[in-house]
DNA sequence: CTGAGTCAACTAACATGTTAGTACACCAGG
DNA sequence: CCTGGTGTACTAACATGTTAGTTGACTCAG
């Protein structure tokens, strides 16, 4: 009764439906709940306990952190703890920064050398996306959004380009859990990628680029007030 | 005397100088004997010669290999074998295109927001290559020249954006140890470093970019045939 | 009441034992 | 000679035991 239950809850998803080595699942399993922040920032992160919630030995969990720290999601404390990241406000706008270096690349790129069945993938996004506004269907649109972005970076022809823009953008997309979508962004983000796929239609590199960074500008304006709006999920002491 | 000694050979170097866990320690040595070579695409890497030459154990060795497969650095064929991987020309056009667009990104930054400091501390950088130039010493240079894209990386502001760009330069800085240095290309070199540090000053983002785009466009060709000249480097499958 | 010093409990890091998947050599059959 | 199956030796992947560094609570002097 009096005892404090800290963190022992399901809030892992189970690793058994997943595919890949156990290492790879769990780390995929903690990645998720990270990403989702059903492991909120600051959460302790015990071995042990991961161990017996995902029903593996310390190996695996082991290789899953390790990998989750080389991607900032967590911060090992050597010999002590292992904690799942703050945000910071400046790494942040690092991923904002480094997915915008990558994605005007790659725009520039596909305008340049965009096939015409290529052309048509992005086009039926496109109108997936309207469809999807129109049902106010928000998740589907999300997922959608990610796509297309997806999409462009696939077809540079180069396949670890997406990776690295994953990366970099972990941060960033953590922090976008906490916005909520309102019916007049989506409308005005269709219209954004509508600009963008016009330029690649065009063949237009340089106004592909321009309008791309006009869509990912928008986003960073609205995550910068959430260091004020919520402050507990910030980096308490900027070590 | 008719035994077939395979790699056991003191290709690594000795840990026990290195800061850091033992993991880092065996990553750091691994890591710089693939990149230069020593251990040459193909290589096979076995845990156990691995723990024997750096003494250490089964552990932090398997961290390592994780990471460097992370890095693209070696292939791991699950319950079989590691290998250092081959060369790709793919994969080092990718890294070129990746390390372009975060320099890029990054130049373009710093001639927008240079300090009179940081300006000073490139043009001292230039001035040093000069006289290593005039020496003759094309190690030191080749030092230098890093410096001076490590530096505008460091002048963004962001601390992962040269982590970034070293990762994903990592094929191609493999690649380029088999380039011999020439005393024309560096002097071109010089003359196209100098040509971005002066639209820096100028305050000139755009013009830094495309300094910045003719100097890197010119790697990338002296890279190409070597997939001609050393086949044996390179992909056996393209699997 | 407050501060430094000590110590016990807990953790990650490291070492080692165990399992299971792979590849290669060998052999039987065509 | 070549082909397909089988068995063994070897490896990475996984499990578990051990060590050593950190943290925070407790003690006791000021």
């Amino acid at each position: 009764m009096t005892e404090a239950t800290t963190t022992t809850r399901p809030v892992l998803r189970e690793i058994n439906d997943m595919t890949g080595s156990l290492a790879q699942r769990v780390y995929q399993s903690l990645k998720e709940a990270i990403m989702t922040l059903e492991l909120p920032p600051g959460t302790v992160l015990r071995k042990g306990e991961i161990c017996s919630q995902l029903g593996v030995s310390r190996s695996p969990a082991t290789e899953a952190l390790t990998r989750l720290a080389a991607d900032g999601l967590v911060d090992v404390v050597p010999q002590s703890a292992t904690r799942v990241s703050y945000f910071s406000m400046s790494e942040i706008r690092e991923g904002a920064f480094l997915r915008e270096a990558l994605e005007l690349a790659a725009v520039e790129k596909v305008a340049r050398e965009c096939t015409a069945e290529q052309l048509a993938q992005l086009t039926r996004s496109l109108r997936l996306q309207t469809l999807l506004v129109e049902d106010e269907d928000y998740a589907g649109f999300y997922e959608a959004d990610e796509d297309l972005h997806h999409m462009i970076m696939a077809f540079t022809g180069y396949a670890r380009v997406g990776t690295f823009a994953a990366t970099a953008w972990l941060q960033v997309d953590r922090a976008r859990q906490l916005l909520l979508p309102t019916p007049g962004r989506i409308l005005e983000t269709v219209e954004e990628h509508r600009a963008v796929i016009d330029a690649i239609r065009a063949g237009d590199p340089e106004g592909a680029r321009h309008a791309m960074q006009h869509h990912l500008s928008k986003l960073i304006v609205k995550l910068e007030p959430l260091e004020q709006e919520q402050p507990a999920l910030f980096r308490p002491l900027p070590a």
